[in-house]
DNA sequence: ACGTAACCGCGTACAACGTACCCAGTGGAG
DNA sequence: CTCCACTGGGTACGTTGTACGCGGTTACGT
């Protein structure tokens, strides 16, 4: 079986029998590719920049990582390893699944290019796998597995849609390399005209509240998540569900 | 004021005043573009592969837009063109809103490498534009603006995120170039390896139950979606809500 | 003990990408 | 009629992922 038929990265041993020991490792250069994408954005992980990164020739990494594809793949699994889910299932599934949402929502704010990469999704690395018995045990006693898959994605669907758009506007003013004040200083004609144009009332609506003074990102996100908290609540057999207050 | 000078592309005039005629025209670039991703994949959509397409230079379509990453936020804005909303609002918000979910999901399983495009939220183009007058028109009488936002993103969210899983795998398959049951065969001793440890309880149920019948696709959106909007329900006033049912 | 096969790090090289720059031709404004 | 802002597009540059092959190193079979 060559290096060619492996699909997947997990399958492939990190460590062969023979030849002399390897420089590097994958955790290693897995770290410094996380480390530069946080810094720089997704695509200024180039293969080159990782290397020097680690300081080692560019090619190299090829001796560990099949692909920069499966190199990103492994960076995606590193990021899940960041939720911390110790503890989980607890006994109060609302806590639990809250607990989760938070740690979700923080990790994708510490590195927000992991919107860019798509999930191609049967990439059940170790931590994802993890993650998924912790997570998926939480609402696995009261529930069909169908119907926890169905929960799940609706809590990841609602963390994910708010968060991306939490990062959009940062991840826009990063990647136009314009400082914040000034990009809004060039946005501010086109959505003047738009306003002034009187044809976008809801538009305007938006605009204009904006403007004002907000619950912080935080508070909108838990209040949110209490709705789909609720929804998830409904869901449940009635014994199941706990107080609603 | 230089080209360099607007931020946004829909400020740029398509048409200037003088010279010879343009042979072609945004439009038409950018149908060509979508042409060539929706059947290969955004990444093939190359600036030379769509200029080849309607048969000009490469460089010819600099004449029309700032650079690629502009031509993506007009294929991205074509797309939200299809989403036909004519007679929305209509009085009757969950038929308003199922209409929309199942428009946008539509549109996702039609042009799946939209998911692959960050959102680069401001990018407000005309017909992304009217889609929200449309949309958040809906429930506009009923809800403050900020409320609508927030409902309507939790809509957004389940949409997008519930397709994103639909759509992973079969993109998987293309761009790893296999045949589905090829991708299946090389994707099976891995699962088989994860399931046999018996370490993965949760795991092995999902891939267990996958075995097995199940609703199809559209079913399970559609429920999932009923629940999305019964959870809608409970935040609009109760003179709004209407019938529960 | 010793060849040999498997592995290491990595330099070179190539195809494909986005796009800066330049040029000759074109057609409306003065 | 004269400009010159515009057109299409060829050439070229820097950057990307990565195939290939080299010389050195290590563990195993004999």
């Amino acid at each position: 079986m060559t290096d060619a038929e492996y699909v997947n990265i997990w399958m492939r041993p990190e460590r062969p029998a023979r030849g002399p020991k390897p420089l590097y490792s994958r955790a290693q250069i897995t770290e410094a590719a996380v480390r530069i994408a946080d810094a720089e954005g997704l695509e200024a992980a180039t293969m080159r920049r990782i290397a020097a990164e680690i300081g080692a020739g560019a090619m190299s990494l090829y001796r560990y990582v099949p692909s920069r594809d499966n190199l990103v793949e492994l960076m995606a699994d590193r990021l899940m390893g960041e939720i911390d889910l110790t503890g989980v299932p607890s006994g109060d599934w609302r806590a639990d699944l809250t607990r989760y949402a938070d740690e979700l929502r923080a990790m994708w704010l510490r590195h927000p290019w992991i919107g860019g990469v798509q999930r191609s999704l049967p990439s059940f690395g170790p931590n994802q796998l993890l993650l998924i018995e912790r997570l998926m045990g939480v609402l696995d006693p009261v529930v069909s597995i169908d119907e926890n898959l169905g929960l799940v994605a609706m809590l990841n669907s609602y963390v994910e849609g708010t968060v991306r758009e939490e990062i959009s506007s940062a991840e826009e003013v990063r990647r136009s390399g314009l400082s914040e004040s000034e990009w809004m200083a060039r946005s501010y004609p086109y959505v003047d005209r738009l306003v002034k144009s009187g044809e976008y009332p809801i538009f305007t609506k938006i605009v204009m509240e904006a403007r004002q003074p907000h619950l912080s990102r935080d508070d909108q996100f838990r209040y949110g998540l209490q709705r789909v908290l609720d929804c998830i609540a409904a869901a449940l057999p009635s014994t199941a569900a706990g107080p609603q207050d």
